[in-house]
Formats: C-alpha cells, sequence, structure tokens
DNA sequence: AAGCCGAACAACCGCAAAGGG
DNA sequence: CCCCTTTGCGGTTGTTCGGCT
C-alpha cells in the first residue's frame, strides 16, 4: 500500500484495527496524532492522525451500528435530506449509531437513485437548504412583536404580554418549538431542530407542527 | 476463464473552526 | 492576538466485489 511521509495509505488490516483499538482503551478518543507515537515502539502503526480518527469514528467505535440500514432510517433519511439537504453529521446525529460518512454514501448509493435525484439536481437541492438571511430578520421581527399574542394567555386573557405565561403540554411543546427555532434563526450556521425533535419514532416535521405554524415561519404573521 | 463495468463502501483530501499555549 | 495542533465536515477518489458478456 501508498506511503506518503511515511504515513500508510489504504484499507486498514485486522492488525491495525487492533493496535488502534487497543489505543483507544488505554489512552481515550482523541489526539489520533499520538497514535504512532505511543505505539511505534512495539509495532509501527504508521497511520496519520486523521486516518486514525476516521477508521476509529466509522468503523472501531463500539457504538458504530454496521447493519443494513433499516426502511425506517431510509425514511427519516429522506426527510431529514429534504429540511437538511448534504448536512451529513446533522442527518447521521438524528440516526443512533450511523455515522455522517455512512449515511453519506447510502444517500449517494442508494437513495439518490431510489428518489431519481441526479448529481446536479442534488447539489441544487442541498445548496436552496439554506435559511435565507431575509427569512431569518423577518422571522425575528416577528417573533419579537408577536410572540405574546401567539400564545394562549392561560388565564384567558388575550392580551399580549412579555412575560411566557405557564402553558399546559401541548402549548409548551409550541414555546419549546419557538424557542429552538429562534435560536435556529439567530445561527447561521446551524438549521431547523436544535435538539431533540426529529428524530426517530418522533414526529415528523408535518407531524411537529401545524399549517399555522409553517406558514408563519415562511410568512410571518 | 477472462475482461469489463458499475454498485457499494472505505478512505483520503482540502478547508475551516475550535482549542490551547 | 497569534500560531500551532486537533477536530469536524463534506466532496471526492480509490478499492473491492459481484454480475454480465
Amino acid at each position: 500500500m501508498k506511503q506518503e511521509n511515511g504515513y500508510k495509505k489504504g484499507f486498514w488490516t485486522k492488525e491495525e484495527d487492533k493496535i488502534l483499538t487497543g489505543y483507544a482503551r488505554k489512552h481515550g478518543e482523541g489526539r489520533w496524532n499520538r497514535v504512532t507515537k505511543m505505539t511505534d515502539f512495539v509495532v509501527g502503526l504508521r497511520r496519520c492522525g486523521k486516518s486514525c480518527r476516521l477508521r476509529w469514528i466509522n468503523y472501531l467505535c463500539p457504538s458504530v451500528n454496521r447493519d443494513d440500514f433499516s426502511e425506517e432510517e431510509d425514511d427519516l433519511i429522506i426527510r431529514l435530506h429534504n429540511l437538511l439537504g448534504n448536512r451529513w453529521s446533522l442527518i447521521a446525529g438524528r440516526l443512533p449509531g450511523r455515522t455522517d460518512n455512512q449515511v453519506k454514501n447510502h444517500w449517494n448509493t442508494r437513495l439518490r437513485k431510489k428518489l431519481g435525484i441526479n448529481k446536479e439536481e442534488n447539489k441544487v437541492r442541498a445548496s436552496s437548504r439554506a435559511i435565507p438571511k431575509t427569512v431569518r430578520e423577518n422571522f425575528n421581527n416577528s417573533l419579537q412583536t408577536n410572540l405574546g399574542a401567539l400564545l394562549p394567555n392561560p388565564n384567558g386573557n388575550q392580551e399580549a404580554t412579555n412575560q411566557k405565561p405557564v402553558l399546559e403540554n401541548d402549548s409548551m411543546s409550541t414555546i419549546r418549538f419557538l424557542d429552538s427555532l429562534q435560536m435556529t434563526m439567530n445561527d447561521e450556521s446551524s438549521f431547523w431542530f436544535p435538539d431533540g425533535d426529529l428524530g426517530l419514532n418522533n414526529p415528523n416535521f408535518e407531524e411537529l407542527l401545524d399549517q399555522n405554524a409553517l406558514d408563519f415561519v415562511w410568512n410571518g404573521f
């Protein structure tokens, strides 16, 4: 196998896997550039830190699920990709045991074809998923001026208030959603659902929101 | 049997962000 | 701040393998 700058490249052998696993068990995950130094005196695992990290994260880490993707997972990936575009790490984050590389490969080799999306169209779809700046600004303006009116008042008083009222469960989920949405909207690099709202066994986007909320997101009040 | 081809997946690369001294 | 190291991400390439001719 090729060697460059003294580092080996190409597929990993079982022996190399063993050495890397041993390193991770003994020294913990991270500081992958030290693997070569710390194992050299025994056998010399001549892999760069990047290669070690990738091998561990995508293959050797015990939490990695290497089974075939299930129908449920396929469905979730398709829905998430529709929302997020090629944000593989975000998508993988919603799939327990799956890595971004796995999801990316699975999408490119199976799901994209299954859906009949060609390479060029995929690029357009991926790049169009960012929340436009104007939408973010409109959202923030609307939220500032209308949040009080949007939320039901527990005392039946419909007056807008700057304080968050105490709400029943379904209203609390609306607030939770709006909070996370506002956070997301304020962060140019982030996307829908910072935490916990979309994942296996959770409701999909449409189920989570009623149409009014969707209209609110995109059109304001 | 041999060669070719494409699907599937593993691994690499470049870049950027984060973290620490 | 600055610089260097480490980590994370997404695009791309490389390798293997099975099916087809």
